[in-house]
RNA sequence: GCGCCCGUAGCUCAACGGGAUAGAGCAUCGGCCUUCUAAGCCGAGGGUUGCAGGUUCAAGUCCUGCCGGGCGUACCA
């Protein structure tokens, strides 16, 4: 079904079309900015005023006059103001929607025309390390838009580019190979990870022969000697357990299944660069191999190379990501490809989409850095603690749970531990991730325990809290009351909260396209406002029976919603809280 | 130097590719629990959207120039 935007969009945009005689006028379409002005506005008779001659208010009235609205959706549409057409809904369209979809509770986010293959990378933490909070961001927001797009109907391949490859891991190797492979030292000193890697980088900066240890530990990994791999190995399998084990707890849908590390495209580096030379694309500056781009200007202003071999003949992260072009072009088929990324590294995708458009790598798919900001300490420098390591995300977690748990055990002293316990696992998860996915992806933003454990407005618990009201309810509904249809809205509150229900799809569309994930975050906010505001004022269970129903029906509909919006960022509800 | 991103209430953030009177939360102040969970609801105060120009019916949003911040800028990822 045709969510409620597109379809006043396709019918004012027919009359403005008729009006005009323009073909490609734009009616401009968007929710009311103010709720006095109705259910929706139109904003594109002023700027098609202007081309085609005609007073913006004299062409609004033309396009109001020739309006077909043969599915009696809209109640009225009124010129106001310099010409903008505000429209209001009609109240029995609306709640026919809304039946209609009590009826199947799928079709609250239809799927999307076109189903696509589209790559999401995202996460690809560097395995030397523990992941920290920094990872959180391109983690929790990769997952939202694979959810996004999953629901829509399209085929989402996850994949989790993790460092496992470079220079440093020789470091690490070298320190397994002094502690023993084999021994519980080892074991127990792979614990923690954080604690390993500044033990290595300790050595390697304390001991020249050390380094050197390690610098020819990546020569022999590199190499494939079977001792080093091994070692490797061990590093790597701890790593990456420590990693799903934070995706688990995180609820983050990425498997090891979903793994594209750096080292899969070892073999395949020699290959990118002879095609890279065979297109007459290569040329060698300073010892390196590279390719020239006109668009690309250095420091002087003279030519900024995008380096796939270096002089020493190692291979660089522009030529790793070419292979994964490449991949995720030919062998996956991909019709889009996302890179949920680090805002530092634009410049770094914008030379490897080029050279890989420069070399038909991708010719059917499309390339895009999906790039968000920096976490910053109140410093406003690039978030650190005070001995100058990053938080490990680990422990952000663990902070969240714990203050959960304190927390509904003072709400709710009546639940069993394990409960208060399990619904601190949900609340403190869903409120980290929730303060990272509620902020626009593109600003960086500033670090903060409160905030970012904030209980209260606009942050997950709210929406948790309005789902478990609606849970109550429903618990306390007599068993012979069914589920109503929708059939009066008498109150401002319910029509509302209707109307908001009913706009989520638009929102799914626009994160889909647009990919920011705080869209949806500031939607599900207004929804669990307006159901609040309607909870508040509406009684359910207390009001005589036909209305009672119908406002049961309601409150289904808004379970769905919220349930099924939540979903798509990760976030699973509760019962009670 | 050049390039990208950013500058909005005391603080943290919104504002649906230019829309009408710039909105929330936190914090402050005041009201609402013998009725479906008060992690809630209602109300108050708080703004020259960094500064100055420009574009047009309309600018927080687009253009230009300053000021301030972050990041990047040839062999780390």
């Amino acid at each position: 079904m045709e969510n409620l935007k597109d379809q006043l969009s396709r019918l004012v945009g027919a009359a403005l079309r008729d009006a005009t005689g323009i073909a490609d006028s734009d009616p401009n379409v968007i929710t009311a900015s103010r709720p006095e002005f109705g259910d929706y506005q139109a904003n594109g008779v002023m700027a098609a005023a202007g081309r085609s001659g005609r007073g913006p208010r004299e062409l609004a009235e033309a396009v109001v006059g020739s309006l077909r609205d043969d599915a009696g959706l809209i109640a009225s549409a009124e010129v106001a103001g310099p010409g903008f057409i505000n429209l209001r809904l009609n109240d029995q369209a609306l709640m026919e929607r809304g039946n209609g979809i009590l009826g199947d509770p799928r079709m609250l986010i239809p799927p999307a025309g076109k189903p696509r293959k589209i790559v999401v990378d995202h996460s690809s933490p560097n395995l030397a390390k523990e992941m920290h909070v920094g990872h959180l961001r391109g983690t929790v927001i990769g997952d939202c838009l694979s959810l996004v797009l999953e629901r829509l109907g399209h085929e989402v391949i996850r994949q989790n580019h993790v460092g496992d490859w470079g220079t440093q891991f020789g470091m690490l190797i070298a320190h397994m190979r002094e502690i023993g492979e084999d021994s519980d030292l080892l074991r127990t000193e792979l614990e923690d990870l954080e604690s390993f890697y500044q033990a290595a980088k300790k050595k390697f900066d304390a001991d020249p022969a050390f380094a050197d240890r390690a610098r020819l530990s990546v020569v022999k990994l590199q190499g494939g000697h079977p001792d080093y791999l091994a070692a490797w190995r061990i590093f790597i399998d701890e790593s990456l357990r420590h990693c799903q084990d934070i995706y688990a707890r995180l609820g983050v849908g990425l498997k090891l299944a979903d793994l594209d590390a750096e080292s899969r495209y070892n073999d395949d580096l020699e290959g990118i660069v002879r095609q890279l030379e065979e297109q007459g694309l290569l040329r060698e500056s300073q010892g390196a191999r590279c390719v020239f781009l006109p668009r690309f200007k250095g420091k002087e202003g003279e030519p900024l190379p995008v380096i796939v071999q270096k002089s020493d003949g190692g291979y660089l992260y522009s030529t790793t990501d070419l292979a994964a072009v490449k991949l995720r072009s030919h062998d996956l088929a991909a019709d889009r490809s996302l890179y949920v990324v680090d805002a530092r590294q634009s410049l770094h995708f914008q030379q490897v989409f080029a050279v890989a458009r420069a070399a038909g790598m991708a010719a059917n798919m499309s390339l895009e850095h999906i790039a968000y900001g920096t976490i910053m300490g109140s410093d406003g420098r690039p978030y650190r603690t005070r001995s100058g390591d990053a938080v490990k995300l680990a422990d952000l977690l663990d902070e969240a749970v714990s203050r959960a748990f304190e927390l509904v055990s003072v709400k709710n002293p009546e639940l069993d531990e394990s409960e208060r316990r399990r619904i601190a696992d949900t609340v403190g998860i869903a409120a980290v991730k929730y303060a990272d996915l509620s902020k626009n992806r593109m600003s960086d933003y500033v670090f903060d325990w409160s905030t970012m454990l904030s209980f209260e407005g606009n942050t997950a618990p709210y929406l948790l809290y309005a789902c478990t009201r609606i849970k109550s309810v429903l618990r306390k509904l007599p068993n012979e009351s069914g589920a109503g249809k929708i059939k009066t809205l008498v109150l401002a509150e319910e029509r509302a909260l209707l109307l908001k229900i009913l706009q989520l799809p638009e929102v799914v569309a626009l994160v889909a396209r647009e990919c920011y994930p705080n869209l949806l975050c500031n939607y599900l906010y207004e929804l669990s406002g307006a159901f609040m505001r309607f909870y508040e004022s509406c009684p359910i269970l207390k009001a005589e029976a036909e209305t009672r129903d119908s406002r049961l029906g309601l409150t289904l509909l808004a379970e769905q919603a919220l349930e099924q919006g939540l979903g798509l960022l990760g976030i699973r509800t509760l019962e009670r809280m």
